[in-house]
DNA sequence: GTTGAGCGTT
């Protein structure tokens, strides 16, 4: 019995779409392409040996393995030498080539209900990607979950896909991190100090978004006059360091962070630095993924908001922190929008230096395209 | 008022 649709996807930890298949259980290449222009092709991951395998194609039909789509999800193939058009090489995808070269490790899981099971988690996960461990922490005497566990994925871009929002898992809101005693993001992570009471995690977040992917924002309660707010990229975080940036009106101070009470030593990039050549030192160069960053969150948000920033001041004060619906979800990685109350105070306050919003997202006192800082 | 929850028997 033939599918009505197929699975595909442009990567294997992409979101699939669905793809609608002929009367005769074929699907047209045309049909492919029309939604992954300049596609040539299917493949597949053989479930039994893990290879990729083609699809066969003749004369722009696609034939189903073995008379059957299955359940599995297939790529997309591109011509070589043009996987992407040129205008898709945008910041994004320079970081997914970079992570693409970097090692998993095990994520730390958090909050996980007491009734979740690691057939769960593996269920859950796999919808990210291919998980190659998972583990639901116990007490050994009593069997009882200790509400904690590690998944691990075959994939870096699946682990910051995953890092990077929060899940849903039987019915509990979880935190995925890298675990304390690895590689900790320790150079990723910024220390924002003389933060006022009324920034909330939601607000912070928005604001450091200009910069590059925030994978997490902390705000210790009760309030302490300061926050953490970890970078996808740790050049990102590095190159803030040492600003005094204006949120809100408030100058804040950005430094390291500091190792947290624990004992593991920083072999942060000790491991994957010789692969791909790009996060080397930050010492010369500062632009790279980083400059990319910046100018497509700048160019996002000249679109989506505009001038928005001038209304800025006047608004963003009420969303204060209101305790979410989950006891232990603290301000860390707060997802739910915060609602109408606009971001651009963070732009518009910051670009006073900088000359508005043309110019204004790199640094205060920086043009976007050429910023030398810390030289 | 400038350094964070919870972190892994093997």
């Amino acid at each position: 019995m033939p599918y009505l649709y197929i699975r595909v996807a442009e990567d294997e930890n992409e979101e699939p779409m669905e793809i609608p298949s002929e009367d005769d259980g074929t699907v047209l290449l045309s049909s492919v392409a029309a939604q992954f222009p300049g596609a040539c092709g299917l493949r597949y991951r053989n479930p039994e040996t893990q290879c990729l395998r083609g699809v066969r194609l003749l004369e722009g039909v696609l034939y189903a393995p073995e008379n059957d789509w299955g359940n599995l999800v297939y790529i997309v193939n591109y011509p070589k030498d043009n996987k992407r058009k040129m205008e898709e090489i945008d910041a994004a995808s320079a970081v997914k080539v970079k992570r693409g070269f970097q090692k998993t490790s095990d994520l730390i899981v958090l909050g996980l209900p007491w009734k979740t099971t690691e057939q769960d988690l593996k269920d859950y996960f796999s919808t990210f990607g291919e998980v190659i461990m998972v583990q639901v922490k116990r007490d050994l005497k009593t069997g009882n979950s200790k509400g904690f566990g590690f998944v691990r994925f075959t994939d870096y871009e699946t682990q910051i896909k995953v890092i990077a929002q929060r899940h849903l898992i039987d019915g509990r809101w979880c935190d995925c991190k890298l675990p304390n005693s690895k590689a900790c993001p320790d150079d990723r992570k910024v220390f924002v100090g003389r933060c006022t009471e009324d920034m909330t995690a939601d607000e912070l977040r928005q604001y450091f978004m200009q910069y590059g992917e925030v994978t997490d924002v902390f705000i210790p309660k009760p309030f302490r006059a300061f926050a953490f707010v970890t970078f996808a990229d740790h050049q990102v975080a590095q190159a803030l360091c040492g600003e005094d940036l204006i949120i809100k009106g408030v100058s804040v101070h950005i430094s390291n962070a500091e190792p947290k009470h624990n004992n593991s030593r920083q072999m942060t990039d000790g491991g994957q630095s010789g692969a791909g050549g790009l996060s080397q030192s930050y010492g010369s160069n500062r632009s790279g993924v980083n400059l990319a960053m910046v100018a497509a969150a700048q160019a996002a948000l000249q679109r989506s908001w505009g001038v928005m920033g001038m209304l800025a001041n006047q608004q963003g004060q009420s969303t204060a922190s209101s305790p979410r619906d989950q006891s232990y979800s603290s301000a860390s990685a707060s997802y739910s929008s915060p609602g109408p109350a606009g971001v651009g105070w963070a732009a518009g306050a910051n670009s006073a230096s900088g000359g508005g919003f043309s110019s204004g997202f790199g640094h205060p006192g920086e043009p976007t395209k050429a910023p030398n800082w810390g030289m």
